[in-house]
DNA sequence: AAAAGTAGTTTACCACGGCTAACATCGGTT
DNA sequence: AACCGATGTTAGCCGTGGTAAACTACTTTT
C-alpha cells in the first residue's frame, strides 16, 4: 500500500490534534479536515488494518511508529512550506491553506533546498 | 463546469506542443502526459462540448479563446515555479515535475509575491 | 491490391475518496 | 426506566480520471 494524499492528511490531522493529551477521536478529525464522521471511519479502517493508526475501545486514536513517521514528515513539510510562503509575503491564511495543498506533491530534493533557502534569508 | 486540474494539464499541453506550426494532435498529447489515447479522446470530447478545445476533421487540436486563456495561465504559472525551483537549486528535471504537480494547486496570492520575490533575487 | 501500421473513438471496467442515510452504542438527562 | 444527543459504522451512491480491448478509418508498405 503506498500511501496516498488523503491518508497523509489523515495522519497529518491526528498528529496535530494530538497536542499534550494525545485525546484525539474520529469526530476531532472529521470537524478538522472539514469531512463526514463516514468519511474519517472509512479512512481510519483502512489506516488500521495498514498499521498506521491504532484506536482504543473507546474510540481513541494514536498513531504507530509507521504512521507517526509519515505524518511528522508531512507536518514539517507543512511548517516549511508556511514559513516560507510567509516570509515571501504571503498572507497566514492563504500560506495554510496552499501549503496544504502542495505538501504532498513537492520531491524531497525540493525539500531540502527549500530548507536550506529558508535558512538562509 | 469548474475546470479541473486535469483539464487545465491537456490545455496546457495542448499549448506547449502547439509551438510555430500549431500542428498538435491527440498522440502526441497523449505521449506529452503520458496518458492512452483514449483519456485524451475522452477528455477532448468534454473540453470540446465546453468550448475549450476544437478539434479539426483531420484531427488537428486547437484552443479557442477561453482555452488559450487557461493553458496561458497555468503556463505561465509553471514557468514561474520552474524558474523559482532551479533558482533555489532544484535539478532542471525534478523543477519541471515538481513545477507540474503543484501550478494548478497555488493560490493566486502566492504566485503574485513569487513573481516578485524572483524579479528581486 | 492486400497487408500492416497509425490514429481516434467507444465501451466497460476499476480505484479513489467524497457523500447521505440508516443503524448501533453509549453517556448523561429528565 | 425512558429518552436524547453525540459518536462510530456500514451500505450504497456519485464524480473523476485513469485503464484495456475492440472497432473504424486512413495511410503507408510490400
Amino acid at each position: 500500500m503506498t500511501i496516498q494524499k488523503s491518508a497523509e492528511d489523515y495522519l497529518e490531522a491526528i498528529l496535530a490534534l494530538g497536542g499534550e493529551s494525545g485525546d484525539v477521536r474520529s469526530v476531532d478529525v472529521s470537524r478538522y479536515l472539514s469531512v463526514t464522521r463516514a468519511s474519517v471511519s472509512r479512512a481510519m479502517s483502512g489506516l488500521r488494518e495498514n498499521g498506521y493508526v491504532t484506536m482504543g475501545a473507546d474510540g481513541r486514536l494514536g498513531l504507530t511508529d509507521l504512521g507517526r513517521e509519515i505524518a511528522e514528515r508531512i507536518y514539517e513539510r507543512h511548517k516549511v512550506l508556511t514559513t516560507w510562503l510567509e516570509r515571501i509575503g504571503v498572507s497566514r491564511e492563504t500560506a495554510e491553506s496552499d501549503a496544504c495543498k502542495i505538501e504532498h506533491d513537492l520531491s524531497p530534493e525540493t525539500f531540502e533546498r527549500l530548507k536550506k533557502f529558508i535558512g538562509k534569508m
